[in-house]
DNA sequence: TTTAAATCGGACATATTTGTCCTAATAAAA
DNA sequence: TTTTATTAGGACAAATATGTCCGATTTAAA
């Protein structure tokens, strides 16, 4: 569904945003070991997030990523998607045709657009602070 | 989604689908022509569609693929994707962990398993039949 | 029996995605 | 001022997906 920077820079985002909730700045090596995903590739991602202002970075020693508790509460998971994705996942057609559309559409544009709108308003009503929500009581997780 | 090996396989079932309903017989040529696909990665999809008995392949001089009335009406598009891309889109966790489930579930997890119960029942009904009802009249397309 | 039209299947080629490595830049602390 | 811990970014490497080529095989028709 989404590529594998994109998963990471879910995870990523939303580990910065539980520790940002208790006022902790965390390094690419900490967010790399709690989300269980490459550091370098991680590094890259967390670039793009930051360029795309989903995360904030601060360089040179004591430096790190967070995100404002502004932020945390709205941004939202169609966002992250959004900045390395691109629109693909809500846009695309499901056979791949480039022009499919409401009025010259594949056999199954209906059946398919309704999906793509299940999966954005899904996306576009999940903010990072729900996400965060039940990693702390252990009742959700961000590696394994 | 869909990779495109598994894009091209549901169009090009399709397309042979659509000429066997009038005892049509068609060549890997043709169905790459009408469905607008790389006629040598086409031919790749067709071998393992028609390993997993989703086409019928007819060798040598007017040979070419078919599908059996029968099997247009039984064979739902979850096969073909399932022949192609595996169970992935079904199973796989929507932020990439590879043991998530209702027991240790990433943040989106109940999201995401709706969604994706919503994606495999349109899949798990909808025939090949169906997907032919109107590429006749013009009302879909298979190519463009 | 030969020829031609077709699929099969292995090897290869290219493009994209994923991942690594190293140096530069930055900023806090010694 | 130097050292150290950090992010930034470019170049490279590996893995996977996509796509091509060609000879072998099969079968209908000449």
């Amino acid at each position: 569904m989404f590529s594998k920077a994109c998963e990471y820079g879910i995870r990523a985002s939303t580990y910065i945003a539980l520790r940002s909730l208790e006022g902790r700045r965390v390094s690419l090596k900490e967010i790399a070991e709690e989300i269980d995903s490459p550091v370098a590739f991680t590094a890259k991602i967390l670039q793009q997030l930051s360029k795309n202002q989903i995360v904030d970075s601060v360089k040179g020693a004591a430096g790190g990523f967070e995100i404002q508790r502004s932020g945390i509460d709205r941004i939202k998971l169609s966002e992250i998607v959004y900045a390395i994705d691109g629109d693909n996942v809500y846009m695309g057609c499901g056979l791949g045709l480039k022009k499919c559309n409401a009025n010259k559409p594949c056999p199954v544009h209906d059946k398919f657009v309704q999906i793509r709108n299940d999966l954005r308003y899904m996306l576009e009503n999940t903010s990072l602070y729900e996400m965060t929500a039940g990693l702390e009581i252990g009742l959700t997780y961000l590696k394994r």
